[in-house]
DNA sequence: CCTACCGATCGGTAGG
DNA sequence: CCTACCGATCGGTAGG
């Protein structure tokens, strides 16, 4: 199946679905109601339900792992890297932008990659851990050079990667907040709570 | 339909089962397999599939709101309220004890209630709107209180509310993690969340 | 992209 | 709690 435009449609369409209903909630007579064709058209398209909805998740992986490179690129410098606050908070940033971005793909990627069958899901996994951990390193090396005191590195990633996803449970495009000024609050939050328990004093 | 131990332990599987596949990608003969009777046998102990997902919705409800009552009550004297960032402690580790002490059900509340129809889904909204105000008010009480110096109490809720439900995506109750110290951490990260920019110097 | 159609499965009921 | 069954809908195919 090539990428068409009208392919793409169908992400889109689906995407919004697939986020109001779930996965196994909306089925591909639904899909083209919403865009005025019959069911059996969508496969002239598409090989399958499941085909739609493993091109959305790889998308938005993808999006998050470039959004991630760029974002660490643009402030590292040749001779080293940024200090790990910066690179938090860089990482925050971008990943907040992608959600609010494509908020409908970005929900799907969230909550339904579970849908996926067990290969790709198995794979999808493995791709989303390795992306945690890029939060989980920084965390630590954070730790090593004295900026966070954090306890515990991978229930900081965790704690903070989730608060970032939950953003597709009620971020709103017509809310109160920009998407920027949610990637400024998120990414406050989210070095703070990495900065750990020692100056509290508790 | 009264409470029996048959009924209570259709919950339970279909919590299960509602967790692992969905409520839309679980079929009331998934959940009659899983308690080797026939799928018709379910409609003597349940009135249908809805009123399950409603029951272990509600459930769990009830006990979040209990909890956060519960675990405000033991803090506060009678003479006053403890101060904000004991209060929004006590809230981040009765929720984390909730969702560490019924995984299942938990993970239906946070993620199934969408498939309740609308009118219960309405009101279940409402519902969660209300406890998510208890942690909005705590943040807003300690920004008045100076304790806190988070920019916007709304957003600094919802990342740290989200935060705690993502809990279900992760919290195995054989990892590496006991309930107690993840209650730990995650109130540790959700004070210092909440304490906000001021100190930062950025 | 359509019409016509397939077997499988869905939630649920009747009657015991 | 069972057998037998219902109409509706599911994802998908054939053939144009």
């Amino acid at each position: 199946m090539v990428e068409t435009a009208r392919r793409r449609e169908i992400e889109d369409v689906a995407s919004t679905l697939f986020r109001e209903r779930g996965y196994a909630g909306t089925s591909v007579r639904d899909i083209a109601r919403a865009m005025d064709i019959q069911g059996a058209s969508l496969y002239a398209h598409v090989a399958s339900k499941q085909d739609v909805l493993r091109a959305i998740v790889e998308r938005m992986a993808s999006r998050f792992e470039h959004a991630a490179d760029d974002a660490l690129k643009a402030i590292d410098s040749p001779d080293g890297e940024a200090t790990p606050t910066a690179r938090l908070a860089a990482l925050t940033r971008a990943h907040v932008e992608v959600v609010t971005d494509d908020l409908g793909r970005a929900t799907v990627f969230v909550h339904e990659w579970r849908s996926l069958e067990p290969d790709l899901r198995a794979r999808m996994s493995k791709r989303r851990d390795t992306y945690e951990r890029r939060f989980r390193t920084v965390i630590a090396d954070g730790v090593d050079s004295g900026e966070f005191a954090t306890v515990d590195p991978a229930a900081a990633a965790a704690f903070i990667l989730t608060a970032l996803n939950g953003l597709v449970a009620w971020y709103r495009p017509d809310g109160r907040l920009e998407p920027a000024a949610i990637a400024e609050l998120f990414t406050d939050l989210a070095v703070r709570a990495a900065v750990g328990t020692d100056e509290l004093g508790r």
